[in-house]
DNA sequence: TCAATGAAAATTACATACACTTTAGCCGCT
DNA sequence: AGCGGCTAAAGTGTATGTAATTTTCATTGA
C-alpha cells in the first residue's frame, strides 16, 4: 500500500508538540478522503510515513477517536469511521438543533460590544458582496467566511463550551466540512444573508426562542439544499441511489 | 498528597486492556469528586497508585479529555474540567433539545418489536410502582433505572450515534450524572412518568414533532427542578448563593 | 520588601524495546 | 475439496529510558 504516500512529515504546523502536528496531518487526511472510510490505521506505518515515533500518532488517534472520526476496538486499534448518507444528514439536523440552542443562549445572555461589531461588520460584508445579482469566481469562498464569523461569533457568545464542541464535531463530519462547498445558487446565498440580518435582529432584541426557531430553520435549509443537490446529482448520473452519496463524500 | 490514595490498583474490571480499565477508574474518581475539579492529574503519582506504567495512565487522560471531562494544556497535562453551575443548568438545557432530536428521530424511523416491548414494560413498571401515593424505601433507585430504561431505548431507536454520544457527554457531566440524585417528591415523579406516556404515544402516533417537543419539556422540567432544589437547599443552608453549587457538585 | 533571575527539581513529550494478541497462511486430517 | 488447528508474521499494548519543558524556590540586586 505504499505507505499511504499522502501523508507527509511536512513538519506540521504546531511547534512543540508533535501529537497534536500529527493530529492535524491524519485528520486532514481522513477529512480530504485520502484515506478511505473503514479503513484501518497502522501505527507503525503511520509513524513511518510522518516519520515520527509511534507514541505521538497513538496519542493524535486516541484524540480523533474522541473527536468522533475514528473507531477504536482494544488490540485492533483504529479504523476510520464510516459516514453513511443518512448519518451526514443527521449530522445538519442535530446541528441546527444545537444552533438553535446557541442562538437562544446568546439572546439571553447578550452580546459583547466587540461582538456586536464583528456580527455587524459580517451583516454589511454579505450585503456588499450580494448587492451584484451573480456571482463572480472566488465569491462564494469569501461568502464562506463571511457565513462562518457570523456563526462563530454567535457560538462565543452562547458562552458554553460544551455546546461549541459538540457543534464543532458536527462541523467536521466528513462531508458537511466546509470546505466541500455544497453547491450553491446566488437566490439561496442571499436567502441564507437574510436569515442572518433576521436571527442578528432577534438577538438584539432579546427574544430567545425566535432567534433559536429562527437559527434552526436556517440550518435546516442547508440540509434541504444538500438532499436536493444530492438528489440533482444523481439523477444527472443517471446512476444507481449510491452515486449520489459516493460523490459527495469523496 | 498522600498519592491520591481514593485510587487504588484493583485490577479494573475491563480484562485484557488495562488502559480501559484505568480510565474507568479515573472517571470514577471524577465524577464522585474524589479528586477536585481544577485539579492537576499527575502522570507518575496516578500510575503509582494504579499500579501501572504512564503508558495507559496517559491513554487514558486523553481518553477522558475527548470525553470532555477533562482539560488538557500541552507540556502541562491534564486536569479536572470544572463545571460551574451556569455550564451544568446549560447541559440539560442541551440535553432536552438532543433527546428531544431523538425523540423526532425515533418517531420517524419507528420501533423494532423488541424496543416497543421494552418500552412498554418500562412504562407498567412505572405505573405499578406510582399506583400507591408515596414512596418507600428504594424505590426511587428502582424508578430511576425505570427511567433509564426508557430514555436508553427511545435513544437507540433514533438509530444515530452521533446523537447517542452527544447525550451520553450530557450525562456525564458531573452532577447530573445519575448516580446524583437530584432529590425528587411523588408529584413530580407521577409527572414525569406521565410524560413518558404521552411521549411513547407520539412515537407510536408517528408524531415527530409532537415527540420532539414533549421531550424537550420533559428533559427542561427535570432542569427546573434541579434550579428548584438548588435554590431551596441554599436557602435552608442560610449559606452564601456558592454554597448551593458546592452542595451538588460534591 | 519585592521583583528578577537562574539553577535544580518535577513533570510532560517522545522514542524504543519487549510482551501479548490478532491475523494469515500453511499443513495435515477427514 | 473442505475443515480445524498450528505457526509465523504483523500489529497493538505496556514498560521504561531519555530529552525537553515547566515549575519551584532560593538567591541576588534594587
Amino acid at each position: 500500500m505504499a505507505d499511504q504516500a499522502v501523508l507527509e512529515p511536512t513538519g506540521g504546523s504546531r511547534a512543540g508538540n508533535r501529537a497534536l502536528s500529527v493530529m492535524d496531518q491524519i485528520r486532514e487526511a481522513v477529512l480530504n478522503g485520502s484515506v478511505a472510510a473503514g479503513e484501518r490505521l497502522n501505527e507503525v506505518r503511520l509513524s513511518r510515513a510522518l516519520a515520527v515515533s509511534r507514541t505521538p500518532v497513538r496519542a493524535a488517534l486516541q484524540a480523533l477517536a474522541g473527536e468522533g472520526l475514528l473507531d477504536y476496538a482494544p488490540n485492533r486499534g483504529f479504523t476510520v469511521r464510516e459516514f453513511p448518507l443518512d448519518a451526514i444528514v443527521d449530522a445538519y439536523e442535530i446541528r441546527a438543533s444545537l444552533e438553535g440552542v446557541a442562538a437562544r443562549f446568546a439572546a439571553e445572555r447578550g452580546l459583547s460590544p466587540d461582538e456586536k461589531a464583528t456580527i455587524e461588520r459580517s451583516l454589511r460584508a454579505g450585503d456588499r458582496l450580494l448587492e451584484r445579482g451573480s456571482f463572480e469566481t472566488g465569491d462564494l469562498t469569501i461568502y464562506r467566511d463571511i457565513n462562518g464569523d457570523f456563526h462563530d461569533t454567535l457560538l462565543a457568545a452562547a458562552r458554553n463550551r460544551m455546546l461549541a464542541e459538540m457543534i464543532r464535531i458536527c462541523h467536521h463530519v466528513p462531508v458537511s466540512s466546509s470546505r466541500n462547498i455544497v453547491a450553491f445558487e446566488h437566490r439561496d446565498v442571499r436567502r441564507r444573508h437574510d436569515d442572518h440580518h433576521r436571527i442578528y435582529e432577534a438577538i438584539i432584541a432579546r427574544e430567545p426562542w425566535r432567534a433559536e426557531m429562527l437559527m434552526r430553520e436556517h440550518v435546516s435549509s442547508v440540509k434541504a439544499s444538500l438532499v436536493k443537490s444530492m438528489t440533482e446529482r444523481s439523477r444527472d448520473n443517471d446512476a444507481d441511489a449510491t452515486s449520489a452519496g459516493r460523490l459527495l463524500v469523496k
